[in-house]
DNA sequence: CTAGGATTTAGAGCGTGCTCGAAGTCAACC
DNA sequence: GGTTGACTTCGAGCACGCTCTAAATCCTAG
Protein backbone atom coordinates (compact mmCIF):
# COMPACT_ATOMS: atom_id res chain seq x y z
CA UNK A 1 0.00 0.00 0.00
CA UNK A 2 0.94 3.53 -0.72
CA UNK A 3 2.67 4.88 2.53
CA UNK A 4 -0.15 7.32 3.96
CA UNK A 5 2.07 10.28 4.34
CA UNK A 6 -0.22 12.71 5.86
CA UNK A 7 -2.51 14.44 2.69
CA UNK A 8 -0.67 16.31 0.70
CA UNK A 9 0.10 19.30 3.27
CA UNK A 10 -3.44 21.16 3.09
CA UNK A 11 -3.32 24.82 3.66
CA UNK A 12 -1.49 27.53 1.87
CA UNK A 13 1.67 26.03 1.14
CA UNK A 14 4.71 27.94 2.07
CA UNK A 15 6.38 28.87 -1.62
CA UNK A 16 9.40 26.98 -2.88
CA UNK A 17 13.11 28.66 -2.25
CA UNK A 18 14.62 29.29 -5.28
CA UNK A 19 17.36 26.28 -4.42
CA UNK A 20 14.21 24.01 -4.82
CA UNK A 21 12.92 21.55 -2.34
CA UNK A 22 14.70 18.15 -0.96
CA UNK A 23 12.75 15.11 -1.52
CA UNK A 24 11.37 14.45 2.25
CA UNK A 25 9.72 18.13 1.22
CA UNK A 26 8.42 17.21 -1.79
CA UNK A 27 6.97 13.63 -0.15
CA UNK A 28 5.15 15.97 2.07
CA UNK A 29 3.57 18.24 0.05
CA UNK A 30 2.90 15.28 -2.80
CA UNK A 31 1.63 12.94 -0.60
CA UNK A 32 3.83 9.91 -1.17
CA UNK A 33 7.06 8.64 0.43
CA UNK A 34 10.54 9.65 -0.79
CA UNK A 35 10.91 6.22 -1.68
CA UNK A 36 7.51 6.10 -4.18
CA UNK A 37 8.61 9.49 -5.39
CA UNK A 38 11.93 7.91 -6.59
CA UNK A 39 10.09 5.09 -7.84
CA UNK A 40 8.26 7.37 -10.14
CA UNK A 41 11.01 8.96 -11.43
CA UNK A 42 12.86 5.59 -12.37
CA UNK A 43 9.68 4.17 -13.73
CA UNK A 44 9.37 7.27 -16.14
CA UNK A 45 6.77 9.07 -14.47
CA UNK A 46 8.22 12.35 -13.84
CA UNK A 47 9.00 14.29 -17.31
CA UNK A 48 10.02 17.47 -15.51
CA UNK A 49 13.25 16.50 -15.40
CA UNK A 50 14.12 17.39 -11.27
CA UNK A 51 17.40 19.46 -11.04
CA UNK A 52 19.83 18.53 -8.85
CA UNK A 53 22.57 19.75 -6.79
CA UNK A 54 26.16 18.96 -7.70
CA UNK A 55 26.21 16.43 -5.20
CA UNK A 56 23.68 14.70 -7.40
CA UNK A 57 20.42 15.76 -4.78
CA UNK A 58 17.55 15.92 -6.57
CA UNK A 59 15.79 19.83 -5.71
CA UNK A 60 12.37 19.94 -6.46
CA UNK A 61 10.71 23.38 -8.32
CA UNK A 62 6.71 23.76 -8.38
CA UNK A 63 6.51 22.37 -11.55
CA UNK A 64 7.60 19.31 -10.30
CA UNK A 65 5.37 18.94 -7.93
CA UNK A 66 2.60 20.13 -10.19
CA UNK A 67 3.58 17.65 -12.43
CA UNK A 68 3.51 14.82 -9.69
CA UNK A 69 0.24 15.79 -8.30
CA UNK A 70 -1.02 15.07 -11.64
CA UNK A 71 0.09 11.70 -11.86
CA UNK A 72 -0.87 11.00 -8.51
CA UNK A 73 -4.16 11.96 -9.05
CA UNK A 74 -3.96 10.23 -12.53
CA UNK A 75 -3.43 6.88 -10.45
CA UNK A 76 -5.37 7.46 -7.83
CA UNK A 77 -8.35 7.13 -10.00
CA UNK A 78 -6.63 4.21 -10.41
CA UNK A 79 -4.89 4.65 -14.08
CA UNK A 80 -2.03 1.95 -13.77
CA UNK A 81 1.87 3.32 -13.90
CA UNK A 82 2.26 2.17 -17.64
CA UNK A 83 -0.29 4.26 -18.86
CA UNK A 84 0.56 7.65 -16.92
CA UNK A 85 4.08 6.70 -18.24
CA UNK A 86 2.33 6.65 -21.72
CA UNK A 87 0.67 9.84 -21.11
CA UNK A 88 3.81 11.48 -19.87
CA UNK A 89 5.39 10.49 -23.09
CA UNK A 90 2.70 12.08 -25.16
CA UNK A 91 2.87 15.37 -22.85
CA UNK A 92 6.61 15.54 -23.06
CA UNK A 93 6.59 15.21 -26.74
CA UNK A 94 5.33 18.49 -26.65
CA UNK A 95 2.15 19.89 -29.17
CA UNK A 96 1.22 17.63 -31.78
CA UNK A 97 -0.35 14.61 -30.19
CA UNK A 98 -3.51 15.87 -28.75
CA UNK A 99 -5.66 13.62 -30.59
CA UNK A 100 -4.03 10.87 -28.51
CA UNK A 101 -4.02 12.61 -25.33
CA UNK A 102 -7.67 13.12 -25.34
CA UNK A 103 -8.06 9.56 -26.56
CA UNK A 104 -5.96 7.90 -23.89
CA UNK A 105 -8.42 10.68 -21.35
CA UNK A 106 -11.22 9.33 -22.73
CA UNK A 107 -10.52 5.63 -22.13
CA UNK A 108 -9.45 6.18 -19.15
CA UNK A 109 -12.35 8.29 -18.13
CA UNK A 110 -14.68 5.51 -19.36
CA UNK A 111 -12.84 2.95 -16.90
CA UNK A 112 -13.15 5.12 -14.07
CA UNK A 113 -17.05 6.01 -14.50
CA UNK A 114 -17.54 2.08 -14.95
CA UNK A 115 -15.69 1.15 -12.21
CA UNK A 116 -17.32 3.85 -10.28
CA UNK A 117 -21.07 2.53 -11.42
CA UNK A 118 -20.08 -0.76 -10.12
CA UNK A 119 -18.95 0.21 -7.02
CA UNK A 120 -22.10 2.41 -6.48
CA UNK A 121 -24.45 -0.44 -7.10
CA UNK A 122 -22.58 -3.05 -5.15
CA UNK A 123 -22.14 -0.22 -2.25
CA UNK A 124 -26.36 -0.94 -2.26
CA UNK A 125 -25.40 -4.76 -0.99
CA UNK A 126 -23.45 -3.18 1.79
CA UNK A 127 -26.18 -1.01 2.85
CA UNK A 128 -28.49 -3.70 2.86
CA UNK A 129 -26.76 -6.13 5.13
CA UNK A 130 -26.12 -2.59 7.50
CA UNK A 131 -29.70 -2.21 6.98
CA UNK A 132 -30.32 -6.08 8.57
CA UNK A 133 -28.23 -5.77 11.02
CA UNK A 134 -29.23 -2.61 12.36
CA UNK A 135 -32.41 -4.03 12.19
CA UNK A 136 -31.66 -7.17 14.04
CA UNK A 137 -29.93 -5.32 16.81
CA UNK A 138 -32.94 -3.26 16.88
CA UNK A 139 -35.42 -6.10 17.41
CA UNK A 140 -33.49 -7.92 19.86
CA UNK A 141 -33.27 -10.05 17.00
CA UNK A 142 -36.57 -11.24 18.47
CA UNK A 143 -35.84 -15.06 17.13
CA UNK A 144 -35.42 -13.43 13.48
CA UNK A 145 -39.20 -12.30 13.20
CA UNK A 146 -38.97 -11.96 9.34
CA UNK A 147 -37.30 -13.48 6.37
CA UNK A 148 -37.06 -17.46 8.52
CA UNK A 149 -35.25 -18.64 6.07
CA UNK A 150 -34.21 -16.48 3.61
CA UNK A 151 -30.43 -16.03 2.81
CA UNK A 152 -30.34 -12.48 4.78
CA UNK A 153 -26.78 -13.03 6.14
CA UNK B 1 -6.45 -9.62 -12.86
CA UNK B 2 -10.02 -11.26 -12.60
CA UNK B 3 -10.57 -13.13 -15.76
CA UNK B 4 -14.01 -11.10 -17.59
CA UNK B 5 -15.74 -14.25 -17.80
CA UNK B 6 -18.77 -12.51 -19.48
CA UNK B 7 -20.69 -10.78 -16.71
CA UNK B 8 -22.58 -13.18 -14.68
CA UNK B 9 -25.51 -14.54 -17.18
CA UNK B 10 -28.00 -11.91 -17.80
CA UNK B 11 -31.36 -12.62 -18.28
CA UNK B 12 -33.74 -15.07 -16.52
CA UNK B 13 -31.06 -17.62 -15.56
CA UNK B 14 -32.43 -21.45 -16.25
CA UNK B 15 -32.91 -22.98 -12.83
CA UNK B 16 -30.81 -25.44 -11.31
CA UNK B 17 -31.01 -29.13 -11.48
CA UNK B 18 -31.53 -31.04 -8.58
CA UNK B 19 -28.04 -32.51 -9.13
CA UNK B 20 -26.50 -29.18 -8.79
CA UNK B 21 -24.29 -27.02 -11.34
CA UNK B 22 -20.54 -28.19 -12.43
CA UNK B 23 -18.32 -26.00 -11.95
CA UNK B 24 -17.67 -24.48 -14.90
CA UNK B 25 -21.50 -23.58 -14.49
CA UNK B 26 -21.28 -22.14 -11.69
CA UNK B 27 -18.20 -20.36 -13.00
CA UNK B 28 -20.60 -18.87 -15.75
CA UNK B 29 -23.13 -17.70 -13.67
CA UNK B 30 -20.77 -15.56 -10.82
CA UNK B 31 -19.13 -14.17 -13.21
CA UNK B 32 -15.48 -15.37 -12.46
CA UNK B 33 -13.26 -18.39 -13.36
CA UNK B 34 -13.24 -21.87 -12.36
CA UNK B 35 -9.75 -21.33 -10.64
CA UNK B 36 -10.71 -18.71 -8.93
CA UNK B 37 -14.13 -20.45 -7.31
CA UNK B 38 -11.70 -22.80 -5.99
CA UNK B 39 -9.47 -20.68 -4.63
CA UNK B 40 -12.41 -18.77 -3.14
CA UNK B 41 -12.64 -21.73 -1.11
CA UNK B 42 -9.75 -22.88 -0.21
CA UNK B 43 -9.38 -18.99 0.88
CA UNK B 44 -12.63 -19.61 3.60
CA UNK B 45 -14.97 -17.18 1.28
CA UNK B 46 -17.19 -20.00 0.77
CA UNK B 47 -19.20 -21.14 3.84
CA UNK B 48 -22.33 -22.80 1.98
CA UNK B 49 -20.41 -26.14 2.02
CA UNK B 50 -20.80 -27.26 -1.62
CA UNK B 51 -21.79 -30.20 -2.14
CA UNK B 52 -19.65 -33.16 -3.73
CA UNK B 53 -20.47 -35.84 -5.49
CA UNK B 54 -18.83 -39.20 -5.20
CA UNK B 55 -16.08 -38.49 -7.11
CA UNK B 56 -15.53 -35.48 -5.55
CA UNK B 57 -16.69 -32.96 -7.71
CA UNK B 58 -18.43 -30.13 -6.60
CA UNK B 59 -22.27 -29.30 -6.94
CA UNK B 60 -23.24 -25.69 -6.86
CA UNK B 61 -26.56 -25.13 -5.37
CA UNK B 62 -28.62 -21.65 -5.72
CA UNK B 63 -27.75 -20.81 -1.79
CA UNK B 64 -24.00 -21.51 -2.91
CA UNK B 65 -24.30 -19.22 -6.28
CA UNK B 66 -26.14 -16.85 -3.54
CA UNK B 67 -23.40 -16.28 -1.15
CA UNK B 68 -20.41 -16.71 -3.76
CA UNK B 69 -22.71 -13.79 -5.51
CA UNK B 70 -22.41 -11.57 -2.31
CA UNK B 71 -18.63 -12.35 -1.97
CA UNK B 72 -18.19 -10.79 -5.76
CA UNK B 73 -19.80 -8.27 -4.94
CA UNK B 74 -18.28 -7.36 -1.71
CA UNK B 75 -14.96 -7.92 -3.93
CA UNK B 76 -16.30 -5.66 -6.44
CA UNK B 77 -16.35 -2.75 -3.51
CA UNK B 78 -12.82 -3.35 -3.01
CA UNK B 79 -12.95 -5.21 0.05
CA UNK B 80 -9.92 -7.46 1.18
CA UNK B 81 -10.53 -11.37 0.63
CA UNK B 82 -9.31 -11.57 4.19
CA UNK B 83 -12.02 -9.06 5.36
CA UNK B 84 -14.75 -11.38 3.40
CA UNK B 85 -13.14 -14.11 5.28
CA UNK B 86 -13.49 -12.80 8.83
CA UNK B 87 -17.38 -11.83 7.67
CA UNK B 88 -17.80 -15.28 6.22
CA UNK B 89 -16.59 -16.37 9.49
CA UNK B 90 -19.11 -14.36 11.82
CA UNK B 91 -22.39 -15.28 9.10
CA UNK B 92 -21.10 -19.39 9.48
CA UNK B 93 -20.97 -18.62 13.54
CA UNK B 94 -24.98 -18.05 13.13
CA UNK B 95 -26.78 -15.59 15.00
CA UNK B 96 -25.62 -13.52 18.45
CA UNK B 97 -22.24 -11.64 16.38
CA UNK B 98 -24.48 -8.87 14.34
CA UNK B 99 -22.51 -6.12 16.04
CA UNK B 100 -19.58 -6.94 14.93
CA UNK B 101 -20.95 -7.74 11.37
CA UNK B 102 -22.31 -4.30 11.11
CA UNK B 103 -19.03 -2.90 12.60
CA UNK B 104 -17.44 -4.68 9.42
CA UNK B 105 -20.06 -3.41 7.28
CA UNK B 106 -20.05 -0.20 8.66
CA UNK B 107 -16.33 0.26 8.45
CA UNK B 108 -16.03 -1.25 5.06
CA UNK B 109 -19.08 1.27 3.82
CA UNK B 110 -16.64 4.30 5.50
CA UNK B 111 -13.78 3.39 2.73
CA UNK B 112 -15.70 2.87 -0.20
CA UNK B 113 -17.41 6.39 0.37
CA UNK B 114 -14.51 7.98 1.19
CA UNK B 115 -12.92 6.13 -2.07
CA UNK B 116 -15.84 6.66 -4.50
CA UNK B 117 -15.08 10.65 -3.36
CA UNK B 118 -11.64 10.37 -4.03
CA UNK B 119 -12.11 9.27 -7.20
CA UNK B 120 -14.72 11.59 -8.04
CA UNK B 121 -13.14 14.74 -7.29
CA UNK B 122 -10.01 13.44 -9.06
CA UNK B 123 -12.04 12.18 -11.83
CA UNK B 124 -12.59 15.97 -12.14
CA UNK B 125 -8.88 16.99 -13.48
CA UNK B 126 -9.50 14.11 -15.69
CA UNK B 127 -12.26 15.84 -17.18
CA UNK B 128 -10.32 18.95 -17.28
CA UNK B 129 -7.50 17.49 -19.42
CA UNK B 130 -10.36 16.01 -21.97
CA UNK B 131 -11.24 19.58 -21.78
CA UNK B 132 -8.70 21.39 -23.16
CA UNK B 133 -7.53 18.63 -25.24
CA UNK B 134 -10.99 18.72 -27.37
CA UNK B 135 -10.74 22.71 -26.88
CA UNK B 136 -6.81 22.68 -28.54
CA UNK B 137 -8.32 20.40 -31.36
CA UNK B 138 -11.29 22.39 -32.15
CA UNK B 139 -9.47 25.47 -32.34
CA UNK B 140 -6.83 23.34 -34.23
CA UNK B 141 -4.63 24.40 -31.61
CA UNK B 142 -4.19 28.38 -32.74
CA UNK B 143 -1.29 28.53 -31.27
CA UNK B 144 -1.90 27.56 -27.74
CA UNK B 145 -4.55 30.67 -27.70
CA UNK B 146 -5.27 30.87 -23.93
CA UNK B 147 -2.40 29.54 -21.19
CA UNK B 148 0.62 30.41 -22.95
CA UNK B 149 2.60 29.63 -20.32
CA UNK B 150 0.80 27.53 -17.96
CA UNK B 151 1.13 23.63 -17.18
CA UNK B 152 -1.78 22.65 -19.41
CA UNK B 153 -0.73 19.48 -20.67
C1' DC C 1 -15.77 -50.94 -22.20
C1' DT C 2 -13.21 -46.97 -23.87
C1' DA C 3 -11.86 -42.46 -25.23
C1' DG C 4 -11.53 -37.88 -24.11
C1' DG C 5 -12.87 -33.85 -21.91
C1' DA C 6 -13.86 -31.91 -17.27
C1' DT C 7 -12.42 -31.69 -12.63
C1' DT C 8 -9.45 -32.52 -8.60
C1' DT C 9 -5.38 -31.04 -5.45
C1' DA C 10 -1.47 -28.48 -3.80
C1' DG C 11 1.76 -25.66 -4.99
C1' DA C 12 4.18 -22.62 -7.98
C1' DG C 13 4.03 -18.46 -10.83
C1' DC C 14 2.80 -13.84 -12.13
C1' DG C 15 1.61 -8.81 -12.60
C1' DT C 16 1.20 -4.67 -10.09
C1' DG C 17 2.75 -1.21 -7.17
C1' DC C 18 5.00 -0.10 -4.01
C1' DT C 19 8.62 -0.65 0.00
C1' DC C 20 12.87 -1.70 1.84
C1' DG C 21 17.96 -2.37 2.24
C1' DA C 22 22.93 -1.92 1.67
C1' DA C 23 26.70 0.57 0.68
C1' DG C 24 28.27 4.65 -0.44
C1' DT C 25 27.95 10.05 -0.84
C1' DC C 26 26.72 14.56 0.54
C1' DA C 27 26.01 18.58 3.28
C1' DA C 28 25.01 21.29 7.30
C1' DC C 29 26.29 22.36 11.73
C1' DC C 30 29.59 22.39 15.58
C1' DG D 1 37.88 19.16 9.89
C1' DG D 2 34.43 15.89 12.04
C1' DT D 3 30.03 13.97 12.95
C1' DT D 4 25.52 13.01 11.78
C1' DG D 5 21.62 12.50 9.33
C1' DA D 6 19.58 12.94 4.81
C1' DC D 7 20.13 11.32 0.29
C1' DT D 8 21.87 8.34 -3.75
C1' DT D 9 21.32 3.92 -6.74
C1' DC D 10 19.39 -0.23 -7.88
C1' DG D 11 18.18 -4.63 -6.93
C1' DA D 12 15.62 -7.41 -3.88
C1' DG D 13 11.47 -8.18 -1.22
C1' DC D 14 6.65 -8.07 -0.26
C1' DA D 15 1.46 -8.12 -0.23
C1' DC D 16 -2.27 -9.02 -2.89
C1' DG D 17 -5.25 -11.52 -5.85
C1' DC D 18 -5.55 -14.15 -8.84
C1' DT D 19 -3.89 -17.69 -12.62
C1' DC D 20 -1.74 -21.60 -14.11
C1' DT D 21 0.34 -26.42 -13.95
C1' DA D 22 0.87 -31.34 -13.40
C1' DA D 23 -0.58 -35.58 -12.45
C1' DA D 24 -4.29 -38.09 -11.06
C1' DT D 25 -9.27 -39.03 -11.24
C1' DC D 26 -13.90 -38.75 -12.83
C1' DC D 27 -17.73 -39.19 -15.86
C1' DT D 28 -20.30 -39.16 -20.00
C1' DA D 29 -21.07 -40.20 -24.74
C1' DG D 30 -20.48 -43.65 -28.05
Amino acid sequence: MLEVNPPPVSGLVPSIPQSGLSIAEAARRTGVSAHTLRYYERAGLVITDVDRTHGGRRRYRQQDLNWITVCTKLRATGMPIKTIRRYAELVSAGPGNEQERLALMEAHRADVTAKLAEIQENLKVIDRKIGVYRGRLAAGDADRLWAPTADTN
